[in-house]
DNA sequence: TTATATGCAAATCTTTTGCAAGGAT
DNA sequence: ATCCTTGCAAAAGATTTGCATATAA
């Protein structure tokens, strides 16, 4: 069940990007900091490498990491928080090229919340079921 | 398959909190703003119905719907972004208590990225699925 | 060489907080 | 009457931006 390690690199080079050291010491900071680290705690393992790296180019580096997919953003940066009234749930589709948001119930999500409950004993009052992607107007440009 | 309204009244009496004016407006806001308004929506949506409301009042109340069920947030208020670079997924359990994260991968989210794929013409490069609620742990206290 | 990336500092937003006044129960 | 809520304004945080310098290709 465990995920390999992506070539950060080889990525990077890939979509047109360059590697730095910055950017490498960053990707290590991200992938060795335990799960969902905020931008703070990667800045902050980020400088026991390299003391001189900015807060602001870890900032800079994560979003572009977001958009080649060597990372995933919990939540929307560049806007105030959401909030959905929607609480009994489907799935959001959001686009990350045009921020459009559409919903898919397509699905029957109870089964996959029982199972979270009695597999982990977990008692659930909400969930969040997000894909992030292209719409399908997106894809046709 | 559309959602009924919960009665926002009801549910706050039930838990203990005050119904006041402010509170049943911003509901209101928030339940026709469309899909996943940010707070400033929901404030401007709520001040055509009373001017007077306040911004801090709206970041406050819902907060509030969050912790009892009448909305899900879409990202962490209280910290910066937080990133995850295992990015073919697995379930968040987010503890609303203690902040505790835990990972679920007890289920084949394939299939529910398959049936997005085909059913919505949607091009899947990342997800992310919470669910929110109380640990084992913090149900015990 | 040349365009891209970095670091710094300032600017801009977002979110939280303290406190006095108002209002629900 | 009491205690919870509100609004205001200030404070604290998070994020973005402009620009000069450094550097990958």
């Amino acid at each position: 069940m465990n995920e390999s390690r992506p070539n950060a690199m080889a990525i990077l080079r890939e979509r047109g990007y360059r590697v730095t050291p910055q950017r490498l010491k960053i990707y290590n900071a991200l992938w060795n900091a335990g799960s969902h680290p905020t931008v703070i705690e990667v800045h902050q393992r980020a400088i026991k490498e390299d003391p001189t790296i900015s807060k602001a180019t870890v900032y800079k580096t994560l979003q572009l990491f977001t958009e080649i997919g060597l990372a995933v953003e919990m939540g929307f940066r560049d806007e105030s928080t959401r909030y959905d009234p929607e609480v009994d749930g489907h799935i959001n589709l959001i686009c990350t090229q045009c921020g459009s948001v559409e919903d898919y119930d397509g699905i029957d999500l109870s089964s996959i919340k029982n199972g979270v409950e009695k597999g982990m004993k977990f008692k659930i009052f909400a969930h969040r079921f997000e894909v992030h992607g292209l719409c399908s107007k997106c894809q046709a440009k």
